[in-house]
DNA sequence: CCTCCACTGGAACATGGGGTAG
DNA sequence: CTACCCCATGTTCCAGTGGAGG
């Protein structure tokens, strides 16, 4: 990628040599912190602030919202979330750790009653309890990462939010710009949400965005300009670019140089992927590794049954009981949702029905 | 044209967590 | 306590896939 040339301002030469450590503030670092002001997003916002400013008027309302992972969806939906009256319930559900139907309606049924439940209980029996507790109140309800939840029975889900009125829904994907393309006809007809695009960042944006959170973060001049415009060439989400920089920063004397960023990157990587998959168990982090060793290994792409056999092993070193190939292959659907892995999936040819995997670069 | 590769992905089932009702 | 229901996670079984090579 070519250099960037931006005319903001640099950090200028290297300060003093200073004793403290370069990280002052971690907290503007990660990736759940929500800045007050987002890079080139102006569109976007403008679209879901009249959205939900019709909340609440005409009948409930439908919205799709579609970007590649790192493009400011969730972090805008929130804020324009905290931004609505205290009269408009809100619940916002995460579809990768909660992807059933019911473990969704759970996470509802707490919102609506404040009131925690079990596993045990009849999917009917909370939508009946939730329609209770919502009539005339409007209730925003978000399911991030949706396309986990379509993978089990999130047509249910929709299908039963679209048709009772109190519900306005944000539904927020990844990996499917049309929503029709996972949800049933019954369900189309009904949700016909509005649709809004995010684009992924330019290298310019990306500087701009991981600039303004540097300088909440470090201390003065800790950072050199060529090193952020490095790693701004070279990442496509933020959430990588934070977690880069931080272990950059915990690797440098006191000024942050382009090649402690590039010495930097396995390790950032590592905690990226590490956050990614916190939440998720022992056997997908198995799998994830077995995947990795094996990139490692081969130059070209590899195949389903290949992975299972070196996940096994692993299984075996780690003294973990395999699950089965069938199950694993769920698995990796995950990892694909998570752009941990890219799969080409072949249903033929001279290597039969399988799938061809690669690690991405990120 | 036929066969075969090496899985995919749907469906039924098992087990273990929990629930309510009588 | 018993009977019977639900959901989560995982296994077992198996029909189906379509291009390359014979």
């Amino acid at each position: 990628m070519a250099p960037v040339n931006i005319s903001i301002p640099s950090f200028g030469k290297l300060g003093l040599m200073s004793r403290h450590t370069v990280i002052e503030d971690p907290m503007s670092l990660q990736s759940n912190y929500l800045p007050s002001e987002f890079i080139d997003r102006e569109e976007e916002e403008a679209a879901l602030q009249s959205i939900f400013s019709e909340i609440d008027q005409k009948g409930p309302r439908h919205t799709f919202i579609y970007g590649p992972r790192g493009t400011g969806k969730t972090h805008l939906v929130l804020k324009q979330l905290n931004q609505l009256p205290d009269s408009v319930a809100t619940c916002y559900i995460p579809c990768h750790r909660h992807d059933t139907e019911y473990k969704a309606l759970k996470q509802l049924y707490e919102t609506v009653t404040d009131d925690q439940i079990s596993s045990g209980h009849h999917t009917a029996a909370l939508k009946r309890e939730i329609g209770k507790r919502t009539t005339e109140i409007g209730v925003v309800i978000v399911l991030d990462e949706l396309d986990f939840l379509m993978l089990n029975d999130g047509d249910d889900l929709l299908y039963y939010l679209s048709r009772t009125n109190e519900f306005n829904t944000v539904l927020i994907s990844a990996n499917h710009d049309n929503i029709n393309d996972c949800i049933e006809e019954r369900t189309q007809s009904s949700l016909q949400p509005r649709q809004i695009t995010f684009d992924p960042y330019t290298s310019e944006e990306l500087y701009q965005i991981l600039y303004d959170r540097v300088q909440d973060a470090f201390a003065p001049q800790s950072l050199q300009q060529e090193a952020l415009t490095y790693l701004a060439s070279a990442i496509e989400n933020p959430a990588l670019g934070f977690d880069w920089l931080r272990a950059a920063a915990e690797a440098a004397d006191s000024v942050i140089t382009e090649s402690n960023v590039k010495e930097t990157r396995m390790k950032g990587l590592r905690h990226y992927i590490d956050a990614v998959l916190n939440g998720f168990s022992e056997h997908h982090r198995l799998l994830f590794q077995a995947i990795k060793e094996l990139s490692r290994e081969h130059d070209s792409s590899i195949h389903t049954g290949q992975i299972y056999d070196q996940y096994q092993e692993l299984c075996q070193a780690y003294e973990e009981d395999p699950l089965s190939n069938r199950r694993i292959s769920d698995l990796l659907k995950y990892l694909e949702l998570l752009d941990l892995i890219e799969a080409d999936y072949h249903y033929g040819g001279k290597k039969g029905k399988t799938r061809e995997i690669q690690v991405p670069k990120l």
